[in-house]
DNA sequence: GCCTCAATAGTCCGAAACATACCATCCGAT
DNA sequence: ATCGGATGGTATGTTTCGGACTATTGAGGC
């Protein structure tokens, strides 16, 4: 412990996590990444192997390794760990918010909408459905945060899909009408 | 030119703006970004440096010099930037978006949300009253893209404004009539 | 008992992006 | 003359990205 590192966004995922799951190990960690967060703030896998470590180091996070089968490592919280954490939660932040959307880039520099919309609708649209049955299994035992964060997601999306839906159908040539084959098979 | 590289979204960006502009200066570029794109989608100046560089020597892009004052460097597209830009306007992109938010992300771990409401707020109305400007002043002149993908921010801010309001003034005490003042006037 | 396949679990690395600090020049107003 | 602000640009250490690559484990078929 006792490098002085700065704790980056990643961390602070990190100490998120730790703080629900109590323990857990990396690969732990990118599994409640791909159920939580995730959906809406994307990192690659090797960073949750390599930012617990990095936190280890400046003692945010104690590393111990299980004494059988695989010794994988285990991390959790230490109590400097736990106020970074908390002290993080309780500041405000005027930070601005990025919303990288390829297909809003392309809109931009005047790719046709229509064309976009077909795929973005099957994205987000995919995406809304997942939302939705989150929504349905966290609806009871879930606490509020998480709740709340998934409620926003939802409305971003549905709101996503609302916007594409007004440019998918009527190019130029408006009227007959398109079969939505739009078939979910994976 | 010749190394061969491969075209990230910041190139992307300057590739875009390149055939927008038809010549830039890395400081024009910035001026633009901040402008335009820059409002959903930030990087640091310093790549609009380094980015076109990069480009230049893998023949997307020309790099001339200014002959006279400050000898500036003036970068405009090749026959291979261009036809990259527009290959890529061409190519549907599921590419899931990403939506960078501290304050939601605080959220799901459980801040309160009363108090991030009132930064939130702050924030949010002020990017709004900003696309709302910005939306006047081109809506006449300006080409569909631009005027799209602003719509679709203006949209995003709205929604996200909405949400934040739901969480300022009632922090825990629920019950009483709440005034739905989501008046959608533009 | 052996094999195979999917899920689990982790490492590694080059390239890109980030954030910021720093430097230099020009020009108009005091 | 000089000061400050807009202009214009460089440099650098850290983080992130993105994916390739490698094991291990356990369940089910044969």
């Amino acid at each position: 412990m006792s490098d002085e590192i700065e704790l980056t966004h990643t961390s602070h995922i990190v100490l998120g996590l730790l703080s629900m799951a109590g323990e857990a190990t990396p690969y732990d960690l990118k599994q409640m990444v791909s159920a939580t967060v995730g959906h809406f703030w994307s990192l690659p896998h090797s960073q949750l192997y390599a930012e617990p470590a990095r936190l280890a180091r400046a003692g945010y996070v104690t590393e111990t390794r299980e004494t059988e089968g695989r010794r994988r490592k285990l991390y959790s919280l230490t109590t400097r760990g736990r106020q970074a954490h908390e002290s993080w939660l309780g500041v405000l932040t005027p930070e601005p918010y990025m919303l990288r959307d390829l297909a809003l880039l392309k809109l931009f520099f005047g790719a046709d909408a229509h064309q976009l919309a077909e795929v973005q609708l099957e994205t987000h649209r995919q995406k809304l459905a997942e939302y939705e049955t989150l929504m349905e299994q966290t609806a009871a035992y879930s606490s509020a945060g998480p709740r709340l964060a998934l409620d926003l997601g939802t409305r971003h999306e549905r709101q996503t899909v609302e916007f594409w839906e007004e440019h998918a159908s009527q190019p130029k040539m408006a009227p007959a009408s398109r079969s939505p084959n739009t078939s979910r098979g994976s």
